[in-house]
DNA sequence: GGCGAGATTATGTATAGACATATGGCCCCG
DNA sequence: CGGGGCCATATGTCTATACATAATCTCGCC
């Protein structure tokens, strides 16, 4: 018998396989809101009808998508969208504010200095280049509910994100900026401590000597380099959590 | 035919499924570090063997591996764990003898103190239960290349886990110990900062005052509490790294 | 020795069928 | 109307087999 691969598929495309196509169309659809949380998935029964292909092909790419937490699937019950992803979102967010706001509290946002200058060594050291460029340079303050909730010091390369020499970031922090203007492909993130000197622990409004939460994160796209950022927060105050499932 | 589960299995115990088992026989040889990264996991073919049962069903265990990251398949050259998972190395390991071994330096393991009481109102609030019970309570300390590396306060539930009872925890660190001895089903992490108090500097040899990074870690196995441990890192010297692919 | 073609092999995807298990719903009984 | 038990059903796991694909390895040719 004929493979899937060679027979009609309803959304075909590219070609990844069958099941790699299931499990992206789900995907799309869940992404977009089409099919919001808590709604529920088509039966396997029905997607192998749709698809014309075997039940475990379904199966693959449902426990697939229910690996990556986007789906639950229950017994009798069916195959259900995920409520929102609670968690490490922290990390894996770019942007304070909404960080700050699904806290449920009033964000605040606050330049302090704007630069455009040809990087220095340090700056390509921090962003992880070598040739001659330009970048942006920025230190901003993000508030909840009227009280410092971080510090922020961020470089951006203009050569990676030539739009970013047009924005003023008086409105809208920058990680917000580029989140909306500028897809990463990959993040780090390096989580340290530190102790608050005077200009921090004054702009933080804590006391020198307090012990501070560092996050610097880099982002790239596609290998190349788009900011660097160093996050400070108050260290007692602020915590990063972090769920995950074992098995 | 009759299906495996009637069937005898290599290191059986409570009994998942089969593919379960198997997935997890092999995670833990991967976090205990018995299998390092880059080690060459036995082909599908060999573990089929072992266990006696089809090929899908080594592939299924391999696949969520693989989805999970925590090894790579190379068409021909077979599946290998993969290097070190930054994030999933320092927040999902349990295990800082790993943690500290992966990373190329010696291990070195001090227990400080043990003992088993009563939990008292705050070792009740710590494990997030309710009614009395016993707990064993350690606090040691890992060094790498013989500096201090980590200072460890943990609390165990003997309800949960009455064999650490029997457990001196004198060679094996305490978090080794409960990998090897009870698979964990959630665990949660808040990171945070201090400064060092005078004995907690004078443990991780560093000045009074210096900043230091908390990672506190709750552990579960199916909504019941098994652990809390407190870790406590000399802030400056030590950076917790994570990286996030972005789609 | 260097190199390309082909054989080999481990993983990747897919099939059809079988039985296991949990559970939402229904029906019946009190 | 409430509770208990049974049944239908959707997912969960597993088998045995087949062919696809990619990468390594080998061998023979120049």
């Amino acid at each position: 018998m004929s493979l899937a691969a060679s027979r009609g598929r309803p959304e075909s495309s590219g070609r990844p396989t069958l099941y790699k196509q299931i499990r992206l169309d789900i995907e799309r659809r869940i992404l977009t809101g089409e099919w919001p949380p808590g709604h529920r998935i088509p039966f396997e029964h029905e997607i192998m009808a749709r698809y014309r292909c075997s039940r475990m092909t379904v199966n693959k790419a449902l426990s697939e998508l229910a690996q990556a937490d986007l789906i639950e699937r229950r017994r009798r019950a069916g195959t259900f969208v995920r409520r929102p992803q609670y968690l490490s979102a922290v990390l894996k967010t770019p942007d304070i504010r909404a960080e700050i706001t699904t806290l449920g509290r009033a964000y605040g946002y606050e330049l302090i200095s704007r630069a455009r200058r040809s990087a220095n060594a340090g700056d390509r050291e921090r962003l992880g280049v070598k040739g001659a460029r330009k970048v942006i340079a920025i230190t901003c303050r993000h508030n909840a509910d009227g009280v410092p909730f971080a510090l922020e010091d961020r470089l951006i390369d203009l050569e990676a994100v030539p739009g970013a020499a047009s924005a003023d970031f008086a409105a809208d922090p920058p990680g917000s900026w580029l989140l909306h203007h500028v897809p990463w492909t990959e993040a780090e993130h390096a989580i340290s401590a530190i102790v608050a000197d005077k200009p921090t622990a004054g702009a933080l409004d804590i006391a020198t000597g307090a012990a501070c939460l560092v996050i610097e994160r880099h982002t790239w796209r596609k290998a190349r380099p788009i900011t660097a950022v160093r996050l400070i927060y108050p260290g007692e105050s602020h915590r990063l959590v972090a769920r995950f499932k074992g098995s």
